[in-house]
DNA sequence: AGCAGGTGTTTTACTAGTAAACGATCGACT
DNA sequence: AGTCGATCGTTTACTAGTAAAACACCTGCT
């Protein structure tokens, strides 16, 4: 229950899946609970990372899926069309379409009109737009070293390779396992 | 673009994420975009195996949030109040107050009030709500472990164990950090 | 006994997301 | 030229979550 908070060397040995682990196999021993033991601490990892994520992008008033869409707009250097915005976030079209206009009305966002084709838009930043971007960017980082300063740089370095090699694979053969 | 999907061996040198770093990297040269292919990769990651996730238990008609709230109970082996719930599915009271309605309504929870403290109620798993986790736990277990079969056993082990000391750490100092 | 403050749960008002339908427009084919 | 089907973006209807207030009840203090 205390955080020990001092040098991170030592293997943690408390986290609650593998408690949660446990009690699963009581109740089914036996039971294949390999899985768990990554796709319940990814989840778990996700839902705490954002949770501390949150705090210097939320002081900005913004939420981490409209920094997202900034973002992808800042690091393309380019316009975009909310279509590929869309793909670029992995939201929806309607989401994004929600979340321009809330970007649009805070003035980070403009939008025009393709000459061709008058279905497509295309969305850019506004300065005041880059300028927020720019100024947040690394704070967030800074804020997130922090938070992952509880590995040491080697964990870190494994860590970020196998969810790597996991998130290729899975990017690579989802459209097969998906069916 | 294509999947390799042969034997696991070599290295997923692609991954979306990898991506938005080098973009990152051109745009900013120099920043410290170390966090990203970390917490980046852990969210996207978490996206992705929740859309395949959800694939057996929706078959079930149960969300994720509704499974893990049902998988509480089983686990634990005993009546659990809605507060203990909250704790042990990490999410708000109200959300577990809506879901237990539902799931009562569908006849796979049922609640009684204390007797001596009439704040509190226990709920319990009724027969169908406890055939049905076990019914769809091997299920589910079977479906991520196809999932992660994208790893070498290694891989996973390695990953599953980073993941528990990342994870066991944060909880243990998120307390501190969140101030 | 009776009240103050704390705790467990629910309710209320609201937000952000989704899926599916829709309107507009394009390109291709007859 | 005109029509068919596909595509882009938005709208609509709805769902599930949250934060904060409300409610009901407990415990400890005087």
């Amino acid at each position: 229950m205390t955080a020990p908070n001092g040098r991170p060397e030592e293997p943690a040995r408390h986290d609650t899946v593998a408690a949660v682990v446990r009690q699963w196999q009581t109740v089914h021993p036996g039971l294949d609970t390999g899985p768990m033991e990554i796709i319940g601490r990814v989840n778990r990892c996700a839902a705490l990372l954002q949770q501390a994520e949150d705090a210097p992008l939320r002081r900005a008033g913004l939420s981490r899926p409209e920094f997202d869409l900034l973002g992808a707009l800042r690091r393309t250097g380019h316009e975009l069309t909310p279509g590929e915005l869309a793909r670029e976030t992995f939201s929806s079209g309607a989401a994004v379409t929600k979340r321009l206009k809330q970007l649009t009305m805070r003035g980070l966002v403009e939008r025009r009109g393709d000459t061709r084709d008058r279905r497509v838009a295309h969305v850019r930043l506004t300065e005041a737009g880059r300028d927020l971007v720019d100024g947040i960017l690394p704070e967030q980082l800074a804020y997130e070293t922090a938070v992952l300063s509880v590995l040491t740089p080697e964990a870190r370095d494994e860590l970020a390779g196998r969810l790597g090699e996991l998130l290729g694979r899975l990017e690579g053969s989802l459209g097969v396992l998906r069916s």
